[in-house]
RNA sequence: GCCGAAGUGGCGGAAUUUGGUAGACGCGCUGGACUCAGAAUCCAGUGGGCAUUGCGCUCGUGGGGGUUCAAAUCCCCCCUUCGGCACCA
């Protein structure tokens, strides 16, 4: 054996021994239980950052734990590899983009490679491949033969820097969610799928997921989904507009229905401009509407936005007060959810009031708290909590909750409208004006209309000879070779849609794909999918916590509806592990705070990084880099080493034999007590995720083993038990010191296919344990005791004791409390 | 504004699952050994205050109250930080 730890030295020799022995290669096994565990997949930007190393890792400790624990693992990867990125260099320095991404799949697998990671690389998947993105054009076509995919024309969101349209989660805080410019509104064509089909089972799900997804994750999607109940009321007009005499609102507080006192639309909405047509404010609405309509989303929604309006001469009856109520005009008002048109509570409503104070509109209250009297003249805000019904008919004096009820069902008789459900959720826009992406596989033909591509002529592969401009609209318009093309249907010259897919659609299935990811016949072999899914334990960035994992849980059932797996969750159990940071903020290279992982690789080793990376914080919080922490986790490691260097000869002679309890030392005794807590330890942490203190426990085990001086022959089994235990413990973590050490010790079979270490819950309990003597509460005094005492042995210990005695004074105690093989708490 | 998470030494963090010795483990720092010297390594110490002749005593987990023999842990109120959503009717 070597003097000191050099990981280059053993690092590649383990890999390659791991590779040639193709330990990582796993096939369905009907009498193995199955687990899957899966970490997001990286887009090959190029780099490994230390955002992948700390989710892979994470991913390659269970995995390879798992497989200890006789699990049959599952634990694949492969490239998020179509996106602007690489459409982006081919603009700027004339790069292909499939070169360019492949050539980065190249590098950064390299990386991965060098980390030891416990992959089955045969199924491997980029996603830029036609034998990937052809099962998903499949998909859509099917989509769009069960209406789960329709082409529709609508204001989108558009951003002006990457030339595309984007959906409405990728927009944050009117934001381009990849790039940051500020997104326009735009009216275009495009391909939606109906997300919207799935709202009520996306939430019902979300309950059910509770005890394997992070409740953070959960709660953001509900609110993202948006739900609400309340009812939609038909208000009848004034005046007929054509065939039209009836508004439909949507409105949450039905209860609040006599005080509505006016209406409001939205500037966008059709009906503005029949309802002012002929009349005198036609001029000042008109004006109004265009003023408001070029201003940003971004200047509407401002903090602080004041709340304008403008009267459409038109009138509405609340048909429950038979009032004449005057139209607005409002720029509070979102034309894209309800109806555009809300009818409008300012005794009830906080931005109904606003308005109505502006514009002196009547105020009416019809719900009065306990206790105080609302004037609607010295009201200063509105009052929107439950209460007591006040100016409502036959509705009065019930508590509004019950009014609320009883108003739905009222308007549900009387044909004035109907309980309703309304979702904040939209179907997700998937066109993309861009290159690298997938084919939306689209047929136009002047007779026949949209056409889907027939099966057997998919996929509909990216044309490779293409010029990159970065402007006028998308490449693939201008490729005459593949616009043009006929008509599956009826022979005739027709042209091909030029639009490709949103990169998280690929990313919204490939986990399936990894089943069966060389499968010709189908997009998935349907055993080895049901075998291996659902995801047992999925890891990844908080980021995706809407976006990618609300599409990937929607696909999923949209293949289930498909016939295509019999899925309807995705991931079991989710896992969103923190940031790496440092220096208090995120790596990034505007920053330059970015630790590089080779540089670390090549100064510690592979196993040096991905122990520190586990040990340094709890896996769902942020990680603060720190140099000095990885220092210490090497020392740690060389410590391991060292130690089983100084002590090779003493357990080499001991190899296999067993320990003889009843002849070793009391030290010895201890050290086998703390051998067999650290395993039981380190596997109760290992099970619930907590790297860090699984670590600690083992660093433990090597401070207590190294201070360990055996005494005689008969304690050196207790040494070499706590050395192997120590070696074992380690493994998931630091794959390749553990694995060398291993075969140091004598053994010649691998740590991978090893079954995980046990404990002997004898062993745990020691023989000697410590009670601690409190008095009033405050710990006073320790006593050694057999752990079989029982309560009446402790108490009487343990007022005997010396110090025990000199606190009470003579005083009778009050009460003893005993917690066995605690303590015991002595009130005077 | 609404929803969620979190506040513990100089720092990262343990202990919260089950109320029972707060500060495990690591970093940093201090002192010592080794060395001509340094690096590396090893040993000892390391929450504050008091006492240091020793046993120790006392305060202490964002703040305030409460429950309990006992609270970082449970309950109520408040403060701060972070994250998400936000004119969604």
């Amino acid at each position: 054996m070597k003097e000191s730890y050099n990981p280059k030295d053993i690092e590649n020799k383990w890999r390659k021994d791991w590779d040639e022995k193709k330990l990582y290669q796993v096939e369905v096994d009907n009498n193995k239980e199955k687990y899957y565990v899966l970490e997001m997949f990286p887009y090959p930007s190029g780099r490994i950052h230390m955002g992948h190393i700390r989710n892979y890792t994470i991913g390659d400790v269970t995995a390879r734990y798992k497989r200890t624990r006789g699990f049959n693992v599952l634990h694949p990867i492969g490239w998020d590899a179509f996106g602007l990125p690489a459409e982006n260099a081919a603009i700027e320095r004339g790069v292909h983009p499939a070169k360019w991404t492949y050539e980065n799949i190249e590098q950064m697998k390299a990386q991965l490679k060098k980390l030891g990671y416990s992959y089955d690389w045969t199924r491997e998947i980029a996603t830029c491949d036609p034998t990937y993105y052809k099962w998903e054009q499949m998909v859509f076509t099917h989509m769009y033969q069960k209406g789960l995919a329709y082409q529709k024309s609508t204001t989108v969101n558009w951003c002006p820097s990457c030339e595309t349209v984007l959906a409405n989660e990728q927009v944050e805080d009117g934001q381009c969610w990849r790039c940051g410019s500020e997104v326009e509104l735009k009216e275009m064509a495009g391909w939606f799928l109906k997300t919207t089909e799935y709202t009520e089972e996306l939430l019902e799900w979300a309950d059910k997921l509770k005890d394997g997804w992070p409740e953070r994750v959960l709660s953001m999607q509900k609110n993202w989904i948006g739900k609400s109940t309340g009812a939609e009321i038909e208000f009848k007009l004034h005046d007929t507009i054509g065939e039209e005499d009836i508004v439909k609102v949507f409105t949450t507080r039905p209860d609040t229905v006599f005080g509505v006192t006016y209406m409001s639309l939205a500037p966008e909405h059709p009906l503005v401009e029949e309802l002012i047509k002929g009349k005198p404010e036609e001029e000042e609405v008109l004006e109004f509407v265009n003023r408001v309509k070029k201003q940003s989303n971004l200047e509407r929604v401002a903090d602080g936005a004041k709340k304008e309006g403008v009267f459409t001469g038109a009138y509405a009856i609340n048909p429950f007060t038979h009032l004449s109520i005057p139209i607005y005009v409002a720029n509070f008002v979102l034309f894209e959810y309800g109806t555009g048109i809300i009818m409008c509570v300012p005794a009830h409503d906080q931005r109904d009031f606003e308005f109505a104070k502006e514009y002196n509109l009547p105020i009416r209250v019809v719900i009065q708290p306990e206790g105080v009297e609302l004037d609607p003249h010295t009201m200063k805000e509105a009052y929107v909590e439950p209460g007591v019904m006040v100016n409502s008919q036959q509705f009065s004096d019930l508590e509004s909750a019950t009014a609320k009820e009883n108003i739905v069902e009222f308007i549900e008789q009387n044909g004035l409208g109907e309980k309703q459900i309304n979702y904040r959720l939209r179907d997700w826009g998937i066109s993309r004006q861009r290159y690298w992406g997938t084919p939306i596989p689209i047929i136009y033909c002047d007779k026949c209309g949209a056409v889907p591509v027939p099966d057997e002529d998919l996929p509909v592969e990216l044309p490779l000879d293409i010029e990159f401009t970065g402007k006028g609209g998308s490449p693939l318009s201008k490729v005459e070779s593949f616009v043009n093309t006929t008509c599956p249907d009826c022979g005739d010259p027709a042209k091909r849609e030029t639009d490709t897919m949103d990169t998280f659609v690929e990313s919204s299935w490939y986990f399936l794909r990894y089943a069966s990811p060389k499968y010709t016949q189908g997009i998935f072999n349907k055993d080895e999918v049901s075998y291996w899914l659902s995801v047992d334990q999925y890891i990844g960035g908080i980021e995706h916590a809407i976006l990618h994992l609300l599409y990937a849980r929607f696909f999923t059932k949209a293949l289930r509806d498909l016939g295509m797996c019999d899925l309807d969750e995705p991931f079991k159990n989710l896992l969103t592990q923190g940031m790496v940071i440092k220096d208090g903020t995120k790596m990034s290279k505007s920053v330059g705070n970015i630790v590089d992982p080779d540089d670390m690789i090549a100064k510690y080793g592979a196993d040096t990084v991905r122990l520190f990376i586990m040990f340094a914080a709890p896996v769902n919080r942020d990680l603060d880099w720190s140099d000095e922490g990885v220092e210490g986790s090497f020392r740690f490691l060389n410590r391991v080493w060292r130690l089983i260097f100084d002590v090779y000869d003493k357990i080499e002679q001991v190899k296999g034999k067993q320990v003889e309890p009843s002849k070793i030392s009391k030290s010895a005794k201890e050290l086998l007590t703390k051998v067999h807590k650290t395993i039981k330890k380190v596997t109760d942490d290992l099970d619930r995720f907590q790297f860090n203190t699984a670590i600690a426990a083992v660093m433990e085990l090597l401070n207590d083993t190294s201070r360990f001086k055996p005494d005689g022959q008969d304690d050196l089994p207790v040494l070499r038990e706590a050395v192997e235990a120590m070696i074992r413990l380690l493994y998931p973590m630091a794959p390749h010191v553990s694995e060398e050490l291993w075969h140091e010790l004598g053994y010649d079979n691998t740590l991978v296919d090893m079954q995980w270490i046990t404990w002997n819950e004898e062993l745990v309990q020691s023989a000697a344990i410590n009670i601690v003597i409190q008095i009033n509460g405050k710990v006073r005094s320790q006593i050694t005791m057999d752990s079989d005492s029982d309560q009446d042995q402790m108490k009487e210990a343990a007022l005997l004791d010396e110090k025990v005695q000199s606190f009470i004074a003579g005083k009778e105690p009050k009460k003893v409390i005993v917690v066995p093989k605690r303590l015991v708490n002595i009130v005077v």
